[in-house]
DNA sequence: CGAGACTTTGACCGTAGTCAATTTATGTGG
DNA sequence: CCACATAAATTGACTACGGTCAAAGTCTCG
């Protein structure tokens, strides 16, 4: 199984792309220089969303005052979208290596793959919405450590799907700056946060390749995945934290009776 | 034009209830009590969404240790969905105060005020993934006073939309706590922020009503919106910060050539 | 009037940011 | 293949924003 083949096929998380609409997806490959933004809006209709190949992408935003924030990385398997993405100015979708990506509507293909397409599309955007909110637990209430480790495993765990990590091991284009925008720390304690996790071994990055050593044990500490059984605890550690509200009247209120 | 139905007419973004229709709805109203988790799922069928019609709710997920994460507050006019939200044991969404809602989709309803709705589903959750990114800059890149002008402003936004807001005034049912876990502070911190923020007069805070002096100067001062005209500059400043990258060959490699 | 939930404050700590310099890639042109 | 130019990664010194702990003050509601 050829690697684009398997980044196709995590797409759908099953055997929707067969060999033959691979190579023919192959024909049509666009390409993607570094640092080019990808815009699909511009693109010829049919073109909404891409998969990509190979390579990866950022979604992210810049302040006026030069931060930058880093909502997510895409990698090959994964969907962009166009979305109000490229609409708001100041976001956008950017490659971060060279990026070769495929149309995710087949043109002309018969209804059942067509069908079983946009479900993959469906599943794999309902995955994105996902690490989103992972991505906000990071940055709002875990440490620099835990985000740093929570990350890797999320990229990792990721990678693993499409076949791209060996062992323990999977390689990052990813400067620690890009990781600071990401996480919301500064570059230095990006670089700090590193060095402490390989000096304890649990954690390998150099030039690009990443070892994660017990991923089990790193995933407990960081919080990854297990967040706490809620249901009932949610609104038992929620009802005491509560103030009485009565709405703002409404300056035209008119009652609406039962 | 009541509270209620200017709460439903904001989520259309335009007149698609009217009158009668409201009054329809109101006859179907559900009602959450404080602290209750909004399971749609468990509900008859034609239930996938429904309209907030007076009170708050959040978003939220619990860790393991306790640690809270909001992802956002839904008031009234925003839409709540099914999705994975209430599936991943963890997350959920919880009433703030007293909840009225009605389904989004109104049962036997004709064809085109049908469509109206799904329209109006359909821009409400871009709405909200746009809150998304807005409150995953907040957390990383925004400071303390920052993110609580920040918040306070989208939330005095989103208010005035549904006739919530008198003057610079509004109502919030959110006690120093519940702003701390969203926006990934401590209470003590967020305390002091508005403590700081009440002392230079912009904004002011007192048992659950808000009052925004100047909301073009808040809003410039935290970056409110006017998040860079980015497009050329984004390419622009990453384009130094990305590193050669080869990827893994994947174990079972295998080229498709053109 | 109490009890419990919130808010506020003080004292002190520690994680993470800033600034600046050095070292180490990575790449490019000769 | 080497020397130089740049971008990245590191490190040290110092700062400061925000967290923690604990106590006191307020507000609400029964």
């Amino acid at each position: 199984m050829s690697c684009q083949a398997s980044a196709l096929r995590a797409l759908a998380g099953g055997p929707v792309f067969d060999a033959a609409r691979v190579r023919d997806f192959w024909r049509r490959v666009e390409r993607y220089s570094v640092g080019s933004q990808i815009c699909l809006d511009q693109r010829r209709g049919s073109h909404r969303e891409v998969v990509i190949i190979s390579g990866w992408a950022c979604e992210l935003r810049l302040l006026v005052d030069g931060r930058r924030q880093i909502f997510g990385f895409l990698l090959p398997g994964d969907v962009i979208q166009a979305r109000a993405t490229s609409g708001v100015g100041s976001q956008a979708v950017v490659a971060l290596t060279r990026l070769e990506v495929v149309a995710a509507h087949p043109e002309g293909a018969d209804p059942a793959s067509r069908e079983a397409v946009r479900q993959a599309l469906a599943e794999s955007a309902l995955r994105k919405e996902e690490r989103l909110y992972d991505h906000m637990v990071r940055m709002g209430r875990l440490t620099a450590r835990e985000r740093v480790v929570h990350l890797l495993l999320e990229l990792c765990e990721r990678l693993e799907c499409v076949g791209l990590v060996r062992g323990d091991t999977f390689k990052i284009p990813i400067t620690q700056e890009l990781f600071a925008d990401a996480l919301g720390l500064s570059v230095v304690h990006i670089n700090r946060t590193l060095k402490e996790l390989r000096r304890e071994g649990l954690v390998t990055i150099r030039s690009g390749s990443v070892s994660l050593r017990n991923r089990a044990q790193l995933a407990e500490r960081c919080s990854y995945r297990p967040a706490a059984e809620v249901a009932a605890r949610v609104s038992a550690s929620l009802r005491h934290s509560l103030r009485p509200y009565r709405e703002m009247d409404a300056p035209d209120r008119m009652r609406i009776s039962a």
